[in-house]
DNA sequence: GCTCGCATGTCAAAAATTTGACATGGCAGA
DNA sequence: TCTGCCATGTCAAATTTTTGACATGCGAGC
């Protein structure tokens, strides 16, 4: 997100809904928003957030769809700096743990990916 | 956060901070604070907060001293859990990629950390 | 005992957010 | 063509959030 920080509620929600989706119409929002407003309210929030540089949009078959200004890497990083930060003491590693630790366990597939991971990350250091 | 889709921008920041430091008076939410308001203004929103059942407060040296009702480690779940939704296409093991790669890689001690941590969810499935 | 400093509590105003009513326009199908 | 459906735009109201002015209380130091 732009930083989580500035948003409103709201808008962090939609903003949200719209990277979840990579894009997504008033009716997509709509549809995904937990304690959904009216759809005109919606639209109204979308009109907020484009002013404010969040999100642009495109029409397509007559509809507006809606993206994020910033790339989903570059927030996704952002986000995760902050929880990093907030819940870990800033040690990423402490964050991994608790993903691993996560609801479900991972997939063998998943591990198998995480375990190359690191083994990269070695050979850097 | 109880679950950081109900909390106003401010309460959220607030929150952030509480976290981060375990406990916090007024004095030290502010100072951490972005763009602060003023320290009565901060007063006001923790005792939001607390009516809201975020937080609760316990006196020590004649001042109010903030915890959050919620564990650190429940909220970091949360929190998490929302993270790789919105980001990751719900693959923990893609965030965790994004925290090997973000920012300074991890210190050799985090790597062996974390090698244990795979073997370890290896040996469980 | 006074006074200053720093804490809390109350409460209403200011600002921001969120909402919806209403108007308009295009397009598809009867 | 006319009608209904589904879009958008405008704009002001309702609600929530955020803010600060002011009053009060307690303890330390002069």
């Amino acid at each position: 997100m732009a930083d989580p920080l500035d948003l409103s509620r709201r808008e962090r929600q939609i903003l949200e809904v719209i990277f979840r989706n990579g894009r997504a119409t008033a009716q997509d929002v709509l549809a995904q928003l937990p304690d959904p407003p009216t759809y005109t309210s919606v639209r109204g929030l979308l009109r907020v957030l484009e002013t404010k540089g969040h999100v642009r949009h495109e029409e397509e078959d007559g509809r507006y769809v809606y993206f994020p200004t910033m790339t989903r890497q570059r927030a996704a990083k952002s986000v995760l700096r902050n929880v990093v930060s907030t819940f870990f003491d800033n040690s990423p590693s402490a964050a991994m743990a608790a993903l691993l630790g996560g609801q479900k366990s991972l997939s063998e597939e998943e591990l198998d990916r995480l375990q190359e991971l690191v083994t990269k990350a070695r050979k850097k250091s």
